[in-house]
DNA sequence: ACTTCTTTGAGACTCATTCTCAATAGTAAA
DNA sequence: TTTACTATTGAGAATGAGTCTCAAAGAAGT
C-alpha cells in the first residue's frame, strides 16, 4: 500500500476527509528520513510552495500518531520530533549530546525483559521509551 | 550527611549562598516521596506558609539537578517531575497510563546491555531514559 | 554599621502547542 | 452539478511550563 492509500484508509476509519494538506504533511514525514519537529515540517512544506498552516500541521500529526503512522519522539529538548512508522521496524534511540546525531538500536532481549519486568510488577506495557544519551566518537562532532 | 549539610556543600562548591528558600525547596523534594512537578513543590511550600516564588523554585531545582541531588523525570505529560537522588539507588520507571501510578524498577542486565549497545555504535552513555508505560492491575485504578 | 555582591519576588516574556471562529472546501443526496 | 450539510483550514489569540528582568532585600566579610 502506498502513502496515499495508507492515509486515505486511516482518514476513512476516523471519519475524516482526505485533503491536500493532510497528504502533504504525511508525505513530508514519510519522505524525509530525519527526525523532524513540527516547525521543521511546516517550514519544509512552505519552502516547497505548499500552503499549509502550523495548526494543520499539528492537527494532522495528531491523527497520524494516533493511528500509528507516525511516532512521536521526546528527546528532552522541549519539542516533539516525528518519524514514519509504516514499514519500519521498532527501534529505540541513541542521541549524541554534542552533535544531536540520532542512531537507532533494537535489542530483542531487552524488549522481552522489559515486558517481563512490567508483568512482574502487575503492568501490561502499552509502549516504552528507551533512549541512550551520550557522546559519539565522530570526528565531525564538536567537543572533539 | 543530613539534608542541610548536603545542600550547603553543593552550594559552596557552586559559589552560591545558603538561603532559607533553597533549603525549603530541597527539603520538599527530599521529604515527599512522590514525583512532584515544580508547581506542586511551589504549592506545597506556600501551603506550609513558606514564602518562596516560582522563580526561586525553578532556579533551585536547576542547581539541585545539576549537582545530582535531584533527578528530572520527563513522563511525556508536558512538565518535569523531580525526585531525590541522594542515597537512592538508580532505577527507571513504570507508569500506569490510567492512574499515573509510578513504580520503580532496575535491572542490572539491561543496564549493562545498554552500555554495550551504545559502545558498539561508538557512543559513551552519559545518561539514559527507560520508561515503561502501560496499565496496572490495581483494583483502585480507573478503567477496571 | 558599611560595602559589595548575591538572591529574591513579581510579573513580563518565550516558545511549543492548542484553541477559536469565520471563511473555505469536501461530499452525499437530490 | 447544484444544494445542503458538515468538516477543514488559516490567522492569530490563548495556553502553560519554564525563563528572564530588575529593583528591593539579604548574606558576608571588613
Amino acid at each position: 500500500m502506498n502513502n496515499t492509500d495508507t492515509l486515505k484508509q486511516i482518514l476513512h476509519k476516523e471519519n475524516l476527509r482526505y485533503t491536500q494538506q493532510r497528504q502533504e504533511v504525511w508525505d513530508e514525514i514519510c519522505t524525509s528520513d530525519k527526525h523532524q519537529d513540527a516547525e521543521n515540517i511546516y517550514n519544509s512544506l512552505r519552502k516547497r510552495q505548499i500552503n499549509v498552516s502550523r495548526a494543520t500541521v499539528y492537527r494532522t500529526i495528531h491523527v497520524l500518531v494516533k493511528n500509528n503512522l507516525v511516532r512521536r519522539l521526546n528527546l528532552d529538548d522541549g519539542r516533539s520530533r516525528f518519524e514514519n512508522k509504516v514499514g519500519i521496524e521498532h527501534h529505540d534511540h541513541i542521541v549524541c549530546l554534542d552533535c544531536r546525531k540520532i542512531i537507532e538500536f533494537m535489542d530483542e532481549t531487552i524488549e522481552k525483559m522489559q515486558i517481563r519486568i512490567a508483568k512482574e510488577q502487575g503492568f501490561e506495557i502499552v509502549r516504552h521509551v528507551h533512549q541512550l544519551f551520550g557522546r559519539c566518537l565522530d570526528e565531525k562532532c564538536p567537543n572533539k
